[in-house]
DNA sequence: AATTAAAATGCTTTCCACAGCCTGTAAAGA
DNA sequence: TCTTTACAGGCTGTGGAAAGCATTTTAATT
């Protein structure tokens, strides 16, 4: 459902969110962090750069940072960039057009749960997360 | 979410239900009314036929049929045959042992909805679908 | 028995997400 | 100014899904 540079992209972001302070925070360490691929994740981070979710510094004590406040950055905008929306309104059968004046055989009930799923992407922040995390101390990255 | 493979078996067996009687349906009859490659179906039928849901017979006037009473079959026989049933037990972040008892940051929401899609595919037969398709004249295929 | 229809199956090709590597470029510090 | 650090971005390789092709097997019809 979720690409691997999406997973990545959310892992990622969670983590910076988490370590988030004034100075930049280098891609080798977040990818040795959460066991990644540095190449993979730098051209997966470069997109949030220009999605302008995160800033970017190049040079010794370089790195990236948010580039907002983590009550601004919702998870659907790390998965728009990363992924698009497409799956938010493709029909689960590959149809073209999905519509509820052109369903397919489950339309009805797949664009409910679809629906609920975006939602649920809508509405959560990086704050809210991190927050989760320092709530509950048995979270994994 | 769902495989192409997955897409392509769900369509052919809501066709097959729908026009089920006691005689074989031709897999080029199949493909030729959802526009889909003769080849790729005939493979992905012959699974159905190995998972039992379907039987089949060759020569003149051979083709498939329905294995079991349309009532029977639940699309989520049709995916697990296809695609397994990973994606019902996997976390969505991709990280290891997706549980209660490790979770990632956003396990509790998804696997809340996780489940509901499951129960979703569990609850509906290929029964349902087809009385569905006759209420409601406009669906497509 | 020969022909024909249709599924079963193996082999090959195509395509794309994923991943790795290398060079370019910006910035800091000596 | 030279060296080092670290992001930017291009190029290439790989594995698995998707798709196409060809041959074999089964069964009905003539
Ligand atoms: S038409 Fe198939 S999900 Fe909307
Ligand atoms: S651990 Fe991530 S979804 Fe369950």
């Amino acid at each position: 459902m979720l690409s691997t540079a999406c997973k990545d992209a959310i892992r990622a972001m969670i983590y910076i969110a988490k370590n988030n302070k004034d100075d930049f925070i280098s891609i080798s360490e977040i990818a040795k962090e959460l066991n990644l691929s540095f190449y993979f994740l730098s051209k997966i981070l470069q997109k949030l750069v220009k999605g302008e979710l995160l800033k970017s510094y190049r040079g010794p004590n370089g790195g990236v940072k948010l580039a907002k406040s983590a009550e601004d950055i919702r998870l659907i905008d790390i998965i728009e960039i990363t992924d698009g929306t497409k799956f938010f309104s493709e029909c689960i059968l590959g149809l073209e057009k999905c519509s509820d004046n052109n369903p397919c055989p489950i339309h009805y009930m797949w664009a409910d749960k679809r629906g609920e799923i975006q939602k649920m992407f809508e509405s959560t922040t990086l704050k809210d997360i991190v927050e989760d995390i320092n709530k509950l101390q048995c979270i994994k990255l």
